[in-house]
DNA sequence: TTGTAGGCGTTATCAG
DNA sequence: CTGATAACGCCTACAA
């Protein structure tokens, strides 16, 4: 493997002209620059990463810690991020750095890893918790980074975020607008900031509609694979049972669908039923769902996009891009029943 | 950002020792190592990546590049296989680097880029063509390479592969079992190697049961987004139509299935259909689909590992792993119709 | 058991 | 415009 020495010796010229003449530097002759790129190209001369990085303090690298076990429901979120961002560091000359762990802990030991050995220029974070350690662990170290998804109250970085809020009050909008009154609401993990965001969302839509939310309708913290079929029961049983259920989640809406099916009831006849997140199962769910739509490679492209830039400019005030979500009419949502 | 040197002067030892002890070297005393290891620890010593490589000629990092765009229907089996890869790679101590190309040459020059600059030990490949540029270059290199897929009578390099052959013998056993004669096969791009392996292995199990291979029931080279109408309205029209068709991948089982559809057929009842690989789409489908499974975080798992123990133990002999698919019978399929 | 010196490949500084 | 020299952080002969 020929370094820069092999070129220099080869081209007659010492090893500081040849670097220049390689890294386009203005004083050079335009003969000897010609000779130096000649000849590194005839002995398949290309400078090697370590020696660039050790010398320059700037890796190229940014880095991503993902789930270790991804749920089939939802991977397609995860994939078409992976595809957005890698293609925007293709573009822009980086590379994406892959980890993977087991939970919070243990991603935020990759990002230690990553950031202390100086294997990265900076990272993407996603899945924000409420109160997040990672974000305080590299605000500490002031590494660069950029996340997917905001904690509550803090703006002092850069983030991309999918507008919850807007999406959940789009999704009760239009069931108001089929007639419905009693709208329940199916959330995840709520220490997880989208649940936060998108439970807001709920709330201030029914209040604006003048409903009052009643926590009847309301489960949270459910998690992949969780059994719906006791809250849904209890639900169903109400006085005054809901007539649609917003599930802010995919594999919520579609464990919901078949628990709401086995308790007899019909969708949308009986109940209607709005998913967040596009995913293939909402899409070939029966019936189709209706859902909330967001471009996941947009966001992944987005995500990385922003964090080169900064590491481009260091002095950057943080930028943040609040995309909103389509809200996608299937038929899993129709108007309400007669009584 | 604290050096080696730093903790050696903090220890009052010199940078010599202080590694020595970091990385456990026999001729350290035990006080002065626990000193040193201490001090490290308080310090918050991480050894530089960067410099490590550099000196070591190791990265510890391997390459994978990705296809740009990414398809829906095939998207789980990429976000399996990254999570299988990346798993290995945290268990061992390695990263995994991603990159993104929009086509074959692309990604040829990613790989080259990663090798020639010493940026990873070694490189995955995925889709593996019957005569790949890639493979020749890596081989050139001498670099250490090992691929999901095996090109044509060439077996000098470590594989992990799923027996298509087999798997499409099982798919046309099971159709034979169920009164089928009339057997049709729908194929992907010739150039991937896989499908040779499969379209092998349909003709292998239709000679076995004494049956010619028809060529009006052979279609060959579709692509994702290929439009199947012209080719299977002109099978169905045939003198004597299949009356089951095996499609040799998953988005081609589903274009199969609509396209059928539209032509006025019933599946199973008029045509039964067998798929490969077992994603999302043919779980969904109405009616689910009969195909054949392979586990993608176990071939990403086996893929990453083959190769870190080969770059481990850089006078192994190639090794080879075939995995058989399973075939899991759905209602797609059925006996076949009385005429 | 510990320290000294040199080098991995690259780029930046500074002098000529 | 070009070249010698130092430095990035780490490791490892070799010497003490």
């Amino acid at each position: 493997m020929p370094t820069i020495k092999d070129v220099a010796r080869a081209a007659n010229l010492s090893v500081t002209t040849a670097s220049r003449a390689l890294n386009n530097h203005g004083d050079v002759a335009s003969s000897t620059r010609a000779l130096v790129v000649q000849v590194a190209s005839d002995l398949g001369y290309h400078p090697n990463h370590a020696a660039r990085s050790l010398q320059g303090t700037f890796t190229a690298t940014i880095g991503l810690v993902i789930p270790r076990l991804v749920h089939r429901y939802v991977d397609s979120f995860w994939l078409e991020f992976i595809g957005g961002a890698s293609a925007a560091c293709a573009d822009a000359g980086f590379d994406l750095l892959l980890s993977s762990g087991d939970d919070l802990s243990a991603e935020h030991a990759h990002y230690q890893r990553l950031i202390r050995t100086r294997r990265v220029d900076g990272v993407i974070l996603c899945d924000i918790r409420v109160r997040d350690p990672r974000l305080t662990f590299l605000r500490a170290r002031a590494a660069s980074f950029v996340t997917f998804g905001r904690a509550l109250g803090d703006d002092q970085y850069s983030w991309v975020d999918v507008d919850g809020a807007t999406g959940l009050r789009l999704a009760v909008q239009h069931l108001l607008a089929l007639g419905h009154r009693r709208i329940a609401f199916l959330g995840t993990a709520r220490d997880y900031s989208f649940s936060h965001f998108r439970f807001e969302g709920y709330q201030d839509a029914l209040l604006a509609a003048g409903i009052p939310c009643d926590n009847h309708l309301v489960v949270q913290d459910l998690v992949v694979g969780a059994d719906l079929h006791a809250p849904l029961a209890h639900m169903l049983a109400l006085p005054e049972p809901p007539t649609a259920i917003i599930a802010c989640a995919d594999f919520l809406a579609a464990s919901a669908l078949s628990t709401v099916r086995r308790l007899g009831k019909c969708v949308p006849d009986d109940l209607s039923l709005v998913a967040f997140d596009d995913t293939l199962i909402t899409q070939h769910a029966e019936p189709p769902l209706t859902t909330l739509r967001q471009d996941n490679q947009a966001i992944g492209s987005a995500v990385a996009g922003l964090l080169i830039r900064q590491l481009r400019e260091p002095d950057r005030a943080p930028e943040h891009i609040l995309l909103q979500p389509d809200l996608i009419v299937r038929r899993s949502s129709s108007h309400v029943a007669m009584p």
